[in-house]
Order: C-alpha cells, then structure tokens, then sequence
RNA sequence: GGCUGUGUAGCUCAACUGGAUAGAGCACUUGACUACGAAUCAAGAGGUUUCAGGUUCGAAUCCUGACACGGUCACCA
C-alpha cells in the first residue's frame, strides 16, 4: 500500500530538514494540519516548533520547507507562507486519480478485516417499562459504534442485557395480579410494553396512596416523632423514608417482596405470569428497535446471570486478590487503586450486582473469543465500571485491557431533568410517531414526492423524520450532556439530518437527470478534465479525509465525528451545487467529471449516514 | 466533604487534541427559484471561551486556585 499524502509530506519535512539544517529530521515530529479555508492549500505545516532546530525565522524556514518540497514531492503543486505557516497546494493531477480510482469506487472507506472481535452491548433495558429518550441516546450511540468498529474491520457482536428480574417487574406483575382483571394488550389495544408499564406506574400511584395514608396512623406518627431529626416537617421527612416504608411498612411492599422471593424460589404460578407479562414486554420493545432500526446478535438476560460470578470470586480468592472477612463477606481493597474497598459476596454467600457483571464478561469472552469489550452505559456508572475493569485487571483476564465503557452524559429536557415519578420521561414511541409525523407535514407542504405509491411515500417520510431524530442526537458527543428539545429535533432545516439527506437526493437526482437525457454522457472523458474549481478540490479533499476519519471515529468510540463530517459534506455539495452547473457544464470532459464528483460524495454520505443508522432516500 | 465531569454567541453544539482573525445551525435582519430539486445558496448582526493567576513563539485547550451546575462515593440494581 501506498503512503499516503501526510505521511509523504511529512517524510519530505523530515528530509528537507536534515538536508537543509544538517539536523536529524526523522526525530522531529512534524506538525502537519489541514490548511484553513480562508487560505490557498490543503496541508499546513507549522514551523514554530523547527525554529531550534534550523536556527532560523519560522518564515524563513517554512520558504526552505516550501521550496524543497515542491522540487522534491511530486504531488506538491505549489506552496505559500503566512505568518510561519507552510500552506502546501496539492496537485489537480493527483486529487482526480484519487477521486476516479479510489473515492468514486463502491466500498470507499471500509477498511479491510482485521480478525478482531469486539462485543458492543447497549440498550439494556428493564422490563417493567417502555423505553424512553434516554434509552434512545444509548441505542444510537451503541448502534453507531458497532457499525463504526465493522467500516474500521472489526468483527462486531451486538449485545444486551435484559434487566428481566427483580423487584421492579414485580410490582408490575402485582399491580395487574390486583387491579388488571385478567386485562391483556390485546383486549386492551395497548401497545404491549406500554401496556406493562402502565401497571408499574399503577403500583407506584397506589404505593402512594398507602403510604399517605399510613403517615396518618398511630404507627406513622409514631415513627415520625423516634426518628425524625429536630425542626422536619413531616413532609420532608416522609420524602426521604419512603423506601424504609417500602421494605418496613407496607403491605404493597411486603406483596411484592414475597413475589420476588416466590419467583426466587422458582414458583410455578409466579414464574407464569413473570414469563407472559416479560414476553409482552419483549414484542414491545422489538417494535421499537425495528422502528430505530437496530438489532442485536446476542440477547443476555439477568434472570440467566445473575448467579454467575462465583467461580470467578473464587479465583480472586485463590489468586489472593480478594479476602474473606470474619462474617464470610468477600472483598477486594481497590484502595491504592483509587477505588475503595468492594464488597463481591455477602455474607450469606449470595451475590450482588458487580458479581453478576464479571460472571457476565466472562461469559462474553468464552461465548465470542471477543478482548474488547464495550459497554455503553450512563456516565452516572462511571464508578461502578473503574470498579468493575479494575476487578477483571487483577483477576488477569485475557480481555481486560480491552474493555471499554462507552460513558456519556445523560438527556435533559429544556425544563430540567427526566423523572419518571414527575411525569416527565419522554417515551421512545411517542418521540419516533412524532418526529414522522413533522416530516409527513413537510414532505405533503412540498409536493415533492407526488407520484410515488403511497407506500413508498411513507417510507420515505418515515426514513426523513427519523434522520431529524437520529442526527439531532448523535452529533453531539457523547460525553457532554445534552439538552434535548423536542421543538429543535424535529427540525429539517440547518445543520439536520434531512439537510444532509437532501445533498444525497441531489447526487442522485443528477444522475437519473442524465440517465434521462440519453448516452451522451461519456464518464471516460473525466480523467481530461483540467483545472479544478475550488469548491471541487474542497469536496475531493474531503474526501480523501474520510477513511482515516472513520479510523479516528472507530478507535475513540465517536459517531459525533462522523455527523458532523457529513453535515460539512453535504453542505459543501450543496455550494457547489448551486456555483457549478453539472448537466450543462463548459466541456463533456466537465460534465462526465462532475458526475463522478457526485457518485463519490452521495456514496460517502451514504455510507457516513448508514453508520450512524440513518438511512438516505433516492427522492424527498 | 473525597473522587469525577461540564462551563464557549440569546439557544443547541463545534474547534483536527497546544496553532493562524474561536466556527456552524437555530432564532433575528436582508437578498437569490423561467437554470441538474429553494429541506438550498449568499450577506448582516451576535464573543473578555465563568473568573484570577501561571507555563511559551502561541492557551478555549496544559498547570494552580476560586466560582457555578451535574454525577458518584451500598453487603441496591
């Protein structure tokens, strides 16, 4: 394989500086950028960092550089110098072989296969309710990953975990045990996991009610007076007891519980009901990940893991990395870690979450040979997975080094933070309806798909309102928090999803104009076109950046890179666009070239779209 | 309180990991459809990058210290 053009440019540097300065040039790292739109070039060199080494003025130096370079290298065409910086103008000649041989060519931008396995889990979710905007953001960030580690020549393996168990679930299954009548999504017309979760909030409303009233007995008050600090208020008091109450007090608590010991224990009629009510939950949620268009190689389910992990607390034992305290209850001092001491078994020699959590890698790692791992999860888990890597670290296993949680910040909302008790969640389903249901009163204002079935319409309107939701999430990176309002994401205008789509429509729109016009498109004349406009050199350039953008992206986890290479994409087809005419250019030569132009960028978008889920429609 | 993340235009976000005059979109003002699709393009206005020091040719970025707002610190999941 053939260098390519920074690591030539950078060679060159290093040469003309040994040449020049009579200096070791191969042990200067050379600062190479992109040149800045405002001036002439591609590549820029910064010469500040030189000035020791060449004892002279950055702009003396960058005029050596300059000159050197351009005898040297062939693919330098010419160079200019402000103010100690290098720019360096890349030939016509080789910006056209490249977007002819390679950018124009299907399969641009995927590396080739590389034998490694990376196992990507996301999603994760808990099936006592649908899922929300929350659940969204992880969804796409883990989709986006995945399909960024494939286009980098991973072997990907999509996983969840499905929080199928505990005391959740359960009060869902009480909740409908007392109140459903024998009610099912059918009979109800529910979408069925919306439908289970109506009964999860019915427990909660009902929970209340019980503990309102309980604050008024003798035994609430008398609570009240041994317990409360000195000057609470009986409300504020009550807000903070209400899990002491849960587990101590009440009868809905006591039911519940008794539900989960019953389903611990393996209880034929609870485990019934548990296995209808989750199924439910399951035809619910594969809904939604069809409509988000996602889906996953491999489904884990708690109820399966949680007991895992003691085989490995007792290889901690033996390798001495976990201790037994005098109860019985097993520890690791993650102390000089900067973690602090961890308790993986108690006392009664049961397990608790982080157990089940290095059981569950384990598992991975023997059910797909994977040693990178990726956990895409909340940055609110930041510590539990510190926690949970260093565990595996000391423990030696194979895979340790390749674990990765891919944290990011959770989703407000304009008026502050979801809350399921306020009322507040957005819900997954509701947010997908209404995004396709904006892009459906656009697409009708416009008129622009009159003619097509009505079947192809939907798709289309579908495939638009869901690139505004989609992109409106992923360009932000995933480590910042991010406000979402719904107004701005359902947005089609700007720096959009459907913006971006629209350049594609036009790359295609070109093509099927000339299909049209005949076969007097003659595609082998654009290797004789000459000269290159700006805003053609600018989209070739950028295209060039493109494969080593996705190795970027892929190896810090951020499908935010690619949203806003393809917004910067798409926005730079759409000026040349409008500067250039592509149909009814000057020259044959012109026209066959242009055409090219377009194939790359419609296929590169499509592509960068493709990765972050979002799928890019012929017409719009 | 310890650890940790964030703080950039009215709002939502960028800034190639220390480089040039801090960039986009939305909103606001103005211009461009008889031209391959106006979900577009062009122009205007909008900034002491929270604050104060420091490091150097050069700081939104690194260091120190404040301030503000999150997260987390279970033998819960």
């Amino acid at each position: 394989m053939k260098d390519s053009l920074p690591q030539t440019l950078e060679a060159g540097v290093q040469a003309a500086i040994s040449e020049l300065y009579a200096a070791d040039g191969a042990a200067q790292t050379i600062t190479l950028q992109a040149t800045r739109k405002e001036f002439e070039g591609e590549f820029t060199v910064v010469t500040f960092p030189l000035t020791r080494v060449a004892k002279k003025k950055p702009d003396e130096i960058a005029n050596d550089l300059g000159v050197y370079l351009k005898e040297h290298i062939a693919e330098v065409a010419d160079y200019n110098v402000i103010k100690g910086f290098l720019n360096l103008v890349i030939k016509d000649e080789y910006w056209k072989q490249f977007l002819l041989d390679e950018a124009a060519v299907d399969g641009f931008g995927q590396a080739p296969k590389n034998g490694e396995t990376v196992v990507v889990e996301f999603s994760s979710p808990n099936t006592n309710k649908p899922l929300h905007l929350g659940h969204v953001r992880n969804i796409l960030l883990g989709w986006s990953a995945s399909q960024l580690l494939e286009m980098a020549g991973y072997d990907v393996k999509k996983v969840q975990i499905i929080n199928d168990r505990g005391i959740a679930i359960c009060k869902s299954m009480l909740a409908w045990q007392l109140f459903g009548e024998g009610a099912t999504p059918e009979s109800s017309g529910a979408k069925p996991d919306h439908f289970v979760g109506g009964y999860y909030v019915q427990f909660e409303q009902k929970f209340q009610e019980e503990y309102k009233q309980w604050q008024q007995t003798d035994e609430g008050q008398a609570v009240f007076q041994k317990s409360a600090k000195e000057g609470l208020t009986p409300e504020v008091f009550f807000k903070g007891y209400s899990k002491k109450y849960f587990n101590d007090y009440s009868k809905l608590g006591e039911q519940a519980r008794e539900m989960l010991l019953k389903w611990e224990a393996n209880d034929t009629e609870v485990r019934a009901l548990w296995g209808k009510m989750n199924g439910w939950v399951y035809s619910g949620f594969e809904e939604t990940y069809a409509a988000l268009g996602v889906n996953f190689d491999k489904l884990y389910y708690e109820s399966n893991t949680y007991v895992l992990g003691k085989d490995m607390v007792d290889k901690g034992l033996e390798m001495n990395v976990f201790h037994t305290r005098e109860d019985g209850s097993v520890f690791a001092d993650l102390t000089n870690a900067k973690l602090s001491e961890k308790t993986l078994m108690r006392a009664d020699g049961t397990s608790i979450y982080i157990t089940q959590d290095l059981g569950t890698a384990r598992l991975r790692y023997d059910d797909f040979g994977a040693k990178r791992m990726l956990y895409t999860v909340a940055d609110e888990q930041n510590h539990h997975f510190a926690t949970l890597f260093e565990l595996l670290k000391r423990l030696e296993e194979p895979y340790a080094a390749g674990l990765y949680h891919l944290s990011y910040g959770m989703v407000d909302l304009p008026s502050g933070r979801m809350k399921s008790r306020e009322g507040t969640v957005v819900d997954a389903d509701d947010l997908m309806k209404e995004v396709i249901h904006e892009a459906r009163l656009v697409s009708q204002e416009r008129a622009s798909t009159q003619g097509l079935s009505q079947e192809d319409q939907d798709a289309i309107v579908q495939q638009i309102g869901m690139a505004a939701l989609k992109f409106h999430i992923i360009k932000v990176g995933p480590q910042k928090r991010m406000t979402f309002d719904p107004k701005e994401s359902v947005d089609m205008q700007g720096q959009t999803g459907p913006y971006v789509q629209n350049a594609y429509v036009r790359t295609r729109a070109v093509w099927r104009k000339a299909d049209e016009k005949g076969v007097d498109v003659d595609l082998s004349l654009a290797k004789d076109y000459t000269n290159l406009a700006p805003a053609e050199r600018e989209l070739i350039n950028q295209l060039y950046g493109y494969p080593e953008l996705v190795k970027t992206a892929a190896e810090s986890y951020d499908p935010s890179l690619i949203a806003m290479f393809c917004y910067e994409l798409a926005k730079n087809l759409h000026k040349f666009w409008h500067d250039h005419s592509i149909l009814s250019a000057e020259t044959p030569a012109a026209v066959a070239f242009r055409l090219q132009l377009c194939k790359a960028v419609g296929n590169t978008l499509q592509s960068g779209m493709g990765m972050l889920g979002i799928q890019v429609p012929e017409r719009m």
